[in-house]
DNA sequence: CTTATATCTAACAGATCAGTTAGGTATAAG
DNA sequence: CTTATACCTAACTGATCTGTTAGATATAAG
């Protein structure tokens, strides 16, 4: 009955993360916003209400586009180490690309997770969804023998979480791609260490 | 022979620095500067210039207050692995204050290093003296025996300053003082294993 | 005390910000 | 073909942005 959307909102949608990927919410003009969607802005506010509610639909289309992916490899059957050192080799492919995004949830993070909690909560909610993925690849590796020793797989899934951000932010920074290579080299090889026994439980006394 | 100015310049640039530290640059308006310098926006201008200038100058002043205490941590003669690991166990503090600055070095990578690349050389800079500073440290801790194997220790300090990156976002994110410790008691239990023999320069054959 | 100098205050200027509104337009049901 | 509906374009609104300017004020040399 009514005149239909002359634009498809998913995909307008997409262009919209990826401005805010790329260049922050604060940064990102309304204008930036029609160029990179290809909408006028009458049409961006009846369908996403405001700036703020746009860049949080943005986060959440974030979280299904990238997040989702990465839920997938490592909560499948078959997830274990090599999985979770093939993300980490991934950095390597988009620093030699020259791909300066980064991680739009850490940018989101240091950006914004100060003064919007609700941008807070969906950054930690991605986060902690993240780290529970990891958990599920590492109790799986462990069931496949792939790691030795008693050690805390929740941490080590907490720790894998921080490696990811700092990554990200050496990634936006525009390190170089060798200096790169040699930084996920050094993580990858850290995993590889957990299928040697090695360590106990920190026994590390104060 | 002219009026002197009713303000310490030095002082006002730390207030500066703070206030773009905790809310980043574009957040940050002249009004919210006026006040937290506690001067007109005529004398911020005749100054420092522009926002941008002194955006720039409160980083240097960054650099200094925070890095060169860093910097001469780590270079001292007596600095070894427990200078790092101290370094790393003062995030945990950090976050048990509520402390959700970050580091403003990584909040600029991720805000401006994109868009201004003045900014993008102070922070990298900036990365690759503390770089040093870690290898200095490492080198030291070698030559007291503290380190075994034949580790590659320009890689131990590349990724130490990605680890620290990683931390510094999840304290900006608010992350649970909990499970901060957890993770700095990993990387701290990481650095301990350097002690140890364990692993050569990384055979990883692909 | 006079005067040159540079500061400070406060109002202003133009641009840009997010968001709204009025009027023209395309659609599809009847 | 008529008409109800909701979209699209484009101009507009008030607030806020960075940066400037004019005039008052304080200082210290002579």
């Amino acid at each position: 009955m009514p005149r239909p959307k002359a634009y498809d909102p998913d995909a307008v949608l997409d262009k919209a993360m990826l401005l805010f990927w790329e260049k922050g919410y604060e940064a990102t003009g309304i204008e930036d916003l029609e160029a990179g969607m290809g909408i006028n802005r009458f049409s961006i506010y009846s369908t996403f209400e405001s700036k703020q509610k746009l860049f949080q639909a943005a986060l959440d289309r974030y979280d299904e586009r990238r997040g989702d992916k990465v839920y997938a490899l490592l909560t499948a059957k078959e997830a274990g180490l090599p999985t979770l050192k093939r993300i980490f080799k991934g950095l390597t492919t988009q620093a030699e690309q020259g791909n300066r995004m980064g991680c739009f949830m850490c940018n989101s993070a240091v950006e914004r997770s100060l003064v919007d909690p609700e941008i807070a909560a969906r950054v930690q909610d991605h986060f902690a969804r993240l780290e529970d993925a990891f958990y599920t690849a590492l109790q799986n590796a462990r069931k496949k023998g792939e790691i030795k020793g008693k050690r805390n797989l929740r941490d080590c899934a907490r720790y894998l979480i921080v490696a990811l951000q700092g990554m990200q932010v050496t990634l936006r920074l525009g390190q170089d791609p060798a200096s790169v290579k040699k930084v996920v080299q050094f993580i990858v090889h850290e995993i590889d260490s957990w299928a040697r026994v090695s360590e106990g439980p920190s026994p590390e006394p104060h």
